[in-house]
DNA sequence: CCAGACGTTGTT
DNA sequence: GTCTGG
DNA sequence: CCAGACGTTGTT
DNA sequence: GTCTGG
């Protein structure tokens, strides 16, 4: 692993929150100082870094009222223009306990939460983006990147984020140039599990661990 | 050429 | 900024 | 994606 | 029904 690196500890998978939730990634009292994404530093050595959920293009006018994009498909991010020179220059890997995904069951929306086997802390396939603010500051943003479902996700949902196995990641930080554009394909059958959660999970105030516990379905 | 959009998920 | 639609 | 709103006046 | 906010 190259200098400046370290795996996701337990401390991160705690302060991180449970699994993508714009809510969480928009509160800063439950990011608190937590750095949230590893990103590429200018120098190009993997610096942590707190990006803001929902990209904001360079060329915004007004981050608070257009279009703020969570994700971004990966089979078509080379020719969207608002997505393109991210994917060509700012990359980033973004922890997550998990992922929710909703199933659509006659009439009815049944969450699942989908994480590692073993309990480890996922790295998503994110993009960011940096915009200057009318006072100078820099709002920091980042998505992340969606791919088709592999077979374990396949009957709750056909998307799914875009997950990178630790041997991955380095190649990913080090641009989509080279090998890393091999990166865009879904997990491993056998790198998730997943079972249905709470409906609580739809709503952006609830918040914490306990929304990934298993639940009966319905 | 200019004007206007620029994203994803889902689909009863 | 850069792409698409007219 | 889901939850929740769904308005107007005036001002810069 | 459709849009916005999170």
């Amino acid at each position: 692993m190259p200098d400046g690196w370290r795996r996701w500890t337990e401390s991160d998978k705690v302060e991180l929150k449970g699994a993508i939730n714009v809510a969480d990634f928009n509160d800063e009292e439950k990011l608190g100082k937590a750095d949230a994404m590893v990103r590429r530093s200018p120098a190009g050595a993997p610096v942590l870094h707190l990006l803001r959920w929902g990209l904001v293009p360079h060329r915004s006018l007004n981050p608070a009222g257009g279009p703020r994009p969570i994700n971004a498909r990966s089979e078509t991010v080379l020719v969207k223009p608002a997505f393109r020179d991210a994917f060509l220059k700012r990359w980033c890997l973004i922890p997550a306990d998990g992922f929710y995904e909703w199933q659509t069951q006659e009439g009815t929306k049944q969450p699942f939460f989908f994480s590692d086997p073993q309990g480890q802390v996922l790295a998503l396939a994110g993009l960011w983006e940096s915009w200057r603010a009318p006072d100078g500051g820099l709002l920091r943003t980042c998505c992340i990147l969606t791919t088709a479902a592999n077979a374990q996700v396949a009957p709750v949902h056909d998307r799914m984020p875009l997950i990178l196995a630790p041997r991955s990641w380095a190649t990913w930080l080090a641009g989509p140039a080279g090998a890393a554009q091999a990166l865009l394909v879904p997990a491993p059958v056998a790198a998730l599990r997943g079972w249905p959660v709470s409906h609580r999970v739809n709503r952006v105030a609830e918040y914490g661990t306990d929304l990934m516990a298993p639940v009966a379905a319905g």
